[in-house]
DNA sequence: TTCGATGTAAACAGCA
DNA sequence: CTGCTGTTTACATCGA
């Protein structure tokens, strides 16, 4: 549990979450359970002071006394309050009044924690209570206990009441040092009972944290006015700003939670309020915060871009952002800080950025609005925030690889380290890479990886996902309106740094399976994936239907415009061939032709190498030097077991690696003879025939270790779809 | 500016 | 007639 140093010890909140939805409890310990104590009319007054506190003052402490309270003191005052509120029980029944004392109870709860009077109708909107709502069992565990624990002090005063009319009636004249003796009775057992509360409170704080920590922390203010960053530990907002922004220290993190910046991420994505100072785009706020580090600048302009990314699976129009600075690699300071001026991050171009959402919202208010009620904390808003989280991760887990990688690589070819910097436009890779390294220290390997990062991760940053973006949609009428960015997104990224992680791949399966994003590889190579990933690697159309509605949630819409596209590719691209079968009518994957409609980008060594290097930043590397590392790559590849060139080119071929990926670059570059193992005309005889016998299984094995040697993924795919996935997904990445 | 790749939409034909 | 399948054309976007 993390306590922020401005609530002091006494308040926490607390983040819960449970699978389908986040939580933000705000959890008080002894002092706010002993003010709740002191007295039913206080009680209410007392927690709506405090809300207000905690929500109205902007990052202050809640004031009062909660700010350094000891735990002597606290202890002392908590049995002040207990004494001061049995007094004033007793002296309630005494006076005769006939206010029913389990009326009182049930009215203003005496000993109803904190965290359960914030969840009466006083103190919060029946849409706030729902918001609020912890978890289904850790809710009914606790009412249950509550419930109990009211009804024994319900009974106990009872009894009390019960004593005290007979007393009062029999023995009128020693009723004042009975009285005494009772409220340190009746103190001390408000003292047992809070102790337990407390306890309970613990227990559940600690529940929540491990719910908190099994999946996405979200984050629900409680009060509509009150700051996501009163409402984080530090801790959380800093992880959190970690994983999505990429802040890297924390004390920056802290700075901007306490400054009300940092907070507008987290409020993004789940809340339900936009406190006008926060509706500007968190990103502006960060780079405010971050401008005067130019070197770091770059690096949070790949932080910018991924979230950007992140936050809008999908894009709007690409017109405008090919002018972003993320595309054009340009200072992303004006025209990044225009573009989110006055906006959102999970708004622009008119439409609403919530990944899979794509609603269309006239100005900022209507998008708030939309955002409020559409994407409200529930389960779906929560699986998406999740998987957002888990998408960050998991690109920056790989970008710390292909990053560390590219080091070695350089250190190999004798390189400094340093050189690769100024390609940072488009892999950012030097920039990003010290970045990345911390991240994935922050992230280390125990956390889960999530799906979706090779691809999809990569392509984000290449405008992937803004590619798919509804505005284009929208403007073009294009359900979709993805198709030519992924591509343009990937070749303006084309780098090695693709190169396959086959986890990553896996886990993109996953992710892609459960994210309503679109995935940025073309029709034809998802068609052709799909092919050769069947057994028999043949496919009707509607298997190749269900393939795409079961790979990927994006295609589970929109069917009539995606499915259209699939029929259109497949008798577009000479590379699906139809085959006439006893069932009837299945495609297949013509291999060689597949690799001919490679783009032509890639095509020559020469080529191949320049486009590497300059992805890579080596511009200046002399035409040699080039060369040299295009036979270096060559020669890892056969170094790592791809003894045959024509197996290697052949598995190429059939596990087609993209035309844009490192792989398919290494098969180009083979193709073209300047290296080396080139293809024959028997052996793409052999491809075409193997596509169209596809029980041939060696072939299969064959591109599995090439896969595995090019990818440097190390572990075969233990099963087929991971390692057609893999194959096939990481070029499309490179795409 | 042109070209190629890609995506989308639509029209059309054949078939069950 | 309807729906699916398959082909084709047109158009738009983008990057090279």
């Amino acid at each position: 549990m993390c306590v922020p140093p401005a609530f002091g010890e006494n308040e926490c909140f607390i983040f819960l979450q449970d699978k389908s939805r986040c939580h933000v409890m705000m959890v008080e310990s002894a002092s706010e359970t002993i003010r709740t104590t002191t007295s039913n009319q206080n009680g209410v007054s007392n927690l709506s002071s405090q809300l207000d506190g905690g929500g109205g003052r902007e990052g202050g402490s809640n004031g009062d006394n909660n700010g350094e309270i000891s735990p002597v003191d606290l202890l002392h005052l908590q049995q002040q309050q207990a004494l001061q509120a049995a007094r004033q029980f007793l002296l309630q029944q005494a006076s005769g009044l006939n206010s029913p004392s389990s009326n009182e109870v049930k009215q203003s709860p005496v000993q109803v924690p904190m965290s359960m009077a914030m969840l009466t109708p006083q103190m919060i909107s029946p849409q706030q209570m729902q918001q609020i709502l912890s978890p289904p069992q850790l809710q009914a565990l606790l009412q249950q206990q509550q419930a109990l624990m009211l009804q024994q002090l319900q009974e106990y005063y009872k009894k009390q009441q019960e004593q005290l009319h007979l007393q009062l009636l029999t023995q009128q004249q020693q009723q004042a040092g009975k009285q005494a003796a009772k409220e340190q009775q009746i103190g001390n057992k408000q003292l047992a009972f809070q102790q337990q509360l407390i306890q309970m409170q613990q227990l559940q704080q600690q529940h929540m944290i491990n719910l908190q920590r099994q999946g996405l922390v979200s984050l629900q203010p409680t009060n509509p006015m009150q700051s996501l960053q009163q409402a984080m530990c530090p801790g959380d907002l800093q992880q959190l700003w970690k994983e999505v922004s990429g802040v890297q220290s924390a004390e920056e993190a802290l700075k901007q939670q306490h400054t009300g910046e940092g907070l507008d991420l987290s409020t993004n994505s789940t809340s339900t309020s936009f406190p006008k100072a926060n509706t500007h785009s968190s990103l502006h706020s960060l780079h405010n915060g971050q401008d005067n580090h130019t070197p770091k600048r770059d690096r949070y302009r790949d932080r910018a871009r991924l979230f950007e990314w992140i936050s809008s699976f999908s894009k709007a129009d690409l017109g405008d952002e090919h002018l972003t600075p993320y595309s054009k690699g340009g200072p992303l300071s004006s025209s990044h800080h225009e573009e989110h001026a006055g906006s959102h991050p999970l708004y622009g171009h008119g439409e609403c950025k919530w990944p899979g959402c794509e609603a269309l919202c006239d100005d900022m208010g209507q998008f708030i609005k939309h955002l409020n009620n559409e994407h409200a904390l529930d389960d779906r808003s929560t699986a998406q925030c999740r998987v957002q989280m888990q998408v960050v991760q998991q690109l920056e887990i790989q970008l710390a690889k292909e990053s560390e990688r590219l080091q070695a690589m350089m250190t190999h070819l004798h390189m400094r380290p340093s050189e690769p910097k100024p390609f940072n436009q488009p892999l950012n890779l030097a920039s990003s890479g010290s970045l990345l390294k911390r991240e994935s220290e922050v992230y280390p390997e125990g956390l889960p990886h999530p799906p979706t990062s090779a691809t999809a991760p990569i392509t984000p940053l290449r405008q992937g996902p803004s590619v798919i973006s509804s505005s284009s949609l929208h403007s073009h009428s294009h359900p979709h309106g993805v198709g030519p960015i992924r591509r343009r997104i990937a070749d303006k990224f084309c780098t090695p740094i693709a190169s396959g992680i086959r986890e990553e791949l896996a886990q993109n399966c996953e992710f892609y399976k459960n994210a309503d994003v679109r995935p940025p590889f073309t029709y034809a190579s998802l068609i052709r994936h799909a092919i050769l990933e069947a057994p028999d690697r043949q496919l009707t159309l509607n298997e190749i239907y269900n393939w795409f509605t079961r790979m990927f949630a994006y295609f589970r819409r929109n069917t009539a415009t995606w499915k259209n596209a699939v029929r259109h590719n497949l008798s577009l691209h000479k590379c699906f061939v139809r085959v006439e079968n006893v069932k009837g009518a299945v495609w297949t994957v013509d291999e060689v032709e597949y690799q001919k409609r490679r783009p032509p980008k890639m095509t020559g060594s020469p080529t191949l190498v320049k486009n590497m290097i300059s992805g890579l930043g080596f511009g200046s590397l002399n035409a040699s030097y080039q060369a040299a590392l295009a036979e270096s790559s060559l020669t890892l590849l056969n170094s790592q077991g791809l003894v045959n060139p024509s197996s290697a080119a052949s598995l190429n071929m059939l596990h087609g690696m993209g035309h844009d990926d490192v792989s398919s670059t290494v098969e180009q570059v083979n193709s073209n003879g300047s290296c080396s193992p080139t293809l024959s005309p028997q052996q793409y005889g052999h491809q075409v025939h193997v596509k169209e016998e596809p029980t041939e299984i060696e072939e299969d094995s064959r591109s599995m270790s090439l896969m595995a040697t090019v990818t440097q993924n190390m572990a075969l795919p233990s099963d087929r779809d991971d390692r057609d996935l893999d194959d096939e997904l990481p070029t499309e990445e490179l795409e």
